[in-house]
DNA sequence: CAAATGCATCGACAAACGTCAATGTATCCA
DNA sequence: TGGATACATTGACGTTTGTCGATGCATTTG
């Protein structure tokens, strides 16, 4: 799957997040397609244990801090973990020759609301 | 993969929806797959649809009205149904030969506010 | 009962996914 | 400059997913 598919032109423009702000009317099929790759990139249980931990950690982790919690190598978690930055739910930030992870709350925080739009009209 | 899978204790025993009463605390492994196997029926452009449809529909819609509404034979429409319903974001009911499909609202109410608390802590 | 209708299920197939071992890349340090 | 460390990427493999055509089952109707 290509990177670009999930890069919508809000987050190309410097929006600060994910919701294509769906009124509660008829989905299209771009923007199901949009509102699918999100839950896909929540559809597998490693990376929503990736993304809790994440998210109860007051400090950014390090991919070997990571590695080291899930029974997986080192390319699988960066696998994931790439999957998640790709549809904006995490942040990553270099510092010398670690990559430190953290939550992109804002993100996280639209996503629930985008769903009760979606699904709760 | 198994329907049984999808069936957790709580909808067994009468419980009215999907929230797996998480606390904003370390989500386990076997949560974790509770939790993948909702995002992955909503991981598919077509299920998103269909559930909106349904969402947005004062009246349930049988299985030919939805299959009318896209460019996918009827196996494939009840296949998406079928995950759909596994995951009780949908009920159906028999009218005649028809079958008649509604949203859980329960569920979908509810799904919004796990996500908030998986994600959010 | 028999035919017709609406839907579910089965078998097959291509595409996508998750994982690993191996390798590549960037950064730090001696 | 060269080695070591942390992470990303590649290629391969088995599994899962989404779709279709064909068929089966339940219900209504003649």
């Amino acid at each position: 799957m290509a990177t670009a598919t999930l890069e919508r032109p809000e987050t190309r423009t410097g929006a600060p997040c994910c919701a294509p702000s769906a009124a509660s009317a008829t989905v299209t099929e771009p923007e199901a397609e949009e509102y699918a790759a999100w839950f896909k990139a929540l559809a597998d249980p490693t990376r929503i244990r990736i993304l809790n931990l994440l998210a109860r950690s007051e400090e950014p982790l390090c991919v070997c801090d990571i590695v080291d919690r899930f029974p997986l190598g080192q390319p699988a978690i960066s696998h994931h973990l790439k999957i998640l930055r790709d549809v904006r739910f995490v942040h990553s930030e270099r510092r010398g020759t670690f990559m430190y992870y953290r939550v992109n709350r804002a993100c996280l925080g639209e996503f629930p609301e985008a769903a009760r739009r979606l699904l709760n009209a």
